[in-house]
DNA sequence: CTGAAAGCGCTTACAG
DNA sequence: CTGAAAGCGCTTACAG
């Protein structure tokens, strides 16, 4: 090895690590004075701190070591002024529920710690016209190192095709492929769905309903699509009036369920697009008098911290949101460091059984 | 008025703004644009950006109608280079419920809004030793605008100190005066707290217990606090085996509940110190096979999405969270601008009476 | 493999 | 009231 460490280059280093030591008081160290101990261009310090390969390995360790005595990180606005491009990843949502946001913020920042990279909050209102126009000018104020787009926003193709046209990095996470494998991190919603037909039908229940989440969002359909499918395997199936329609919120779920207990055939059994949802049809239940799981079985879909927090407590498909944002967050690391991943990052749910499903009541 | 616009002067604006519609395609503008359409030294444009005195009203005037008309925004990253100080505001929160938060990020980007300030999360665990040297590090490295701290956060006097050496500005959310005006936002717990107990007592609550929040909390001690007092208004007392303590936890929640409930004298109404705990404290209840409220009744703290969804509905102290976390992103703007106010700026809670309280019941 | 020069888009002294 | 120069701490061509 032409870079094992001759006593020569130790005796430099030692001597440059000396004039480091007497340094290092005076503030925080800049790239001119990494430069100045070793004896190189800051030019060469650059390339070192970009690893660049065009650099002789005797120079590169003499640098790292002078860098490593330091605790020398190069200024994050400096670089982003020279490089336009800040180290700010943005997540974008509208509007999802808080247990959602919370869990993606913390995967996110899972997967960013250890980096100098910042979580900043990009909440938007698609019911605002010019949202996309607010999100804009932040791209170009601050130039974004890269987007994280949680669904719905993620299937948003107007928002894509502003951020391609503004050379922005992104990642999609959503229940259908959109894109290629390095802009996107898939949920297989519909495989999840079809756990939850199947933990029905095996406690014998026949009469079963489906809270879905609205028409516009993939994930709604992939949900109740992946439902239909597993309640096939044991030759149900959902009829259309046992389907009532909400919004993904609490009182859209409270409705819905309503709707399906005072309907002539009322269900034993009901899986609800989102946890959101299955909390607004416990309400329903308890408030017309009836009891969970005795009387009325209930399935939720993401795992959210509040299905752990109700009695008796909610039946769900575990998405693990926050190892989704850690993926995402990592993903776009990688893409900006030229790893494209050969096939899609999928994330599969499973279900998790509680207290709010039970045997379905006899005599039905 | 001497900038009165003469003929003179408009012609010339129009002149230079025709210029600009004829560079305006090509890409954003730069300072150097400006200075250069309107004819002055970019030293001047710089003025104006900054709202400096020293600038001659007519020049003002043009600088500014071209920087409308280009749409010119200055470079955060740029600024913030020149500045040593970025364009992020951090909030620092240890663990609180994940309800909080997301109303916290709420209302800081509520006052954040048609800003180019950007909110940036740092959640911190203090039960890690260098939690404080990570934010030190972001600190040095990020040049945060300003930082936002939610209680408990806020009163870590180790952490206050760090930011004073570092420089940077703070506004502190607290339930005690812990610092000057510019610098805190408070909320008056106590107050709050005894209302909780007016309402149990006019309800004829005579064996009332409290879940108390963590000793290490000023909130704690502030709620229980104030609710001794609202019990003493109509002669009421606490008895010590009546307050059970926990950690602002669901789960401890729980725990302290079924503690009270297996107690020798069990308690017609119990104050819990957040509404997570106050949660616990339901399926304690609910597993116990005892009625909410016609076994006992329960009052939260703090009015979090959570207290809506339960059923029955809890009744709690609504804190305006979001009002909270706008308030603390303008107090931090308006230090930053020299406007410091006379006064700390707090918040008054109030009681929300929803289903889970009700009369005590007979002959207990 | 390495460096001197110019530049990213602003601001801060310093003059006048 | 205004400007020319230098600087914030990095990187990108361009040479060699």
């Amino acid at each position: 090895m032409t870079d094992s460490p001759t006593s020569d280059q130790e005796a430099e280093l030692a001597e440059a690590l000396r004039e480091a030591a007497a340094f290092g008081l005076t503030g925080r160290a800049t790239i001119n004075d990494i430069a100045r101990i070793a004896k190189v261009s800051k030019k060469t310090v650059s390339r070192v701190i970009n690893e660049s390969p065009l650099v002789k390995p005797r120079t590169r360790h003499l640098v790292k070591a002078i860098i490593a005595k330091l605790c020398f990180t190069p200024d994050p606005q400096a670089r982003a002024l020279a490089l336009r491009r800040s180290f700010l990843i943005g997540l974008v949502y509208d509007n999802p529920g808080p247990q959602y946001v919370v869990n993606m913020q913390r995967g996110i920042l899972d997967g960013l710690e250890d980096t100098d990279f910042q979580l900043v909050l990009r909440p938007v209102s698609r019911s605002d016209a010019n949202c996309w126009d607010r999100l804009r000018t932040f791209i170009q104020h601050h130039k974004p190192f890269g987007l994280i787009l949680p669904p719905s926003v993620s299937e948003d193709e107007d928002l894509v095709a502003m951020l391609r046209e503004n050379d922005v990095d992104y990642v999609r996470i959503a229940s259908v492929e959109l894109d290629t494998p390095a802009r996107m991190i898939r949920t297989h919603d519909a495989e999840g769905a079809a756990q939850a037909a199947r933990h029905l039908s095996a406690l014998g229940h026949t009469d079963i309903a489906h809270i879905k989440g609205p028409e516009t969002f993939r994930s709604a359909h992939e949900r109740r699509r992946g439902f239909v499918r597993g309640l096939a395997e044991s030759g149900r199936s959902l009829s259309p009036d046992m389907v009532a329609e909400a919004g993904y919120t609490f009182e859209s779920g409270l409705l819905a369920m309503e709707r399906l207990i005072y309907a002539e055939r009322r269900p034993t059994a009901v899986f609800a697009g989102n946890d959101e949802m299955a909390t607004g049809a416990y309400v329903a239940v308890c408030k017309a008098g009836l009891r969970i799981p005795e009387d009325i079985s209930i399935v939720g879909f993401d795992d959210t911290p509040i299905a752990g927090r109700l009695w008796p407590a909610l039946t769900t498909v575990r998405l693990p949101i926050r190892e989704m944002g850690q993926a995402a967050a990592q993903l776009l690391l990688a893409q900006a460091a030229g790893n494209e991943p050969a096939e899609i990052k999928s994330f599969s749910p499973e279900i998790v059984v509680r207290g709010s499903t039970a045997q379905a009541p006899r005599g039905n």
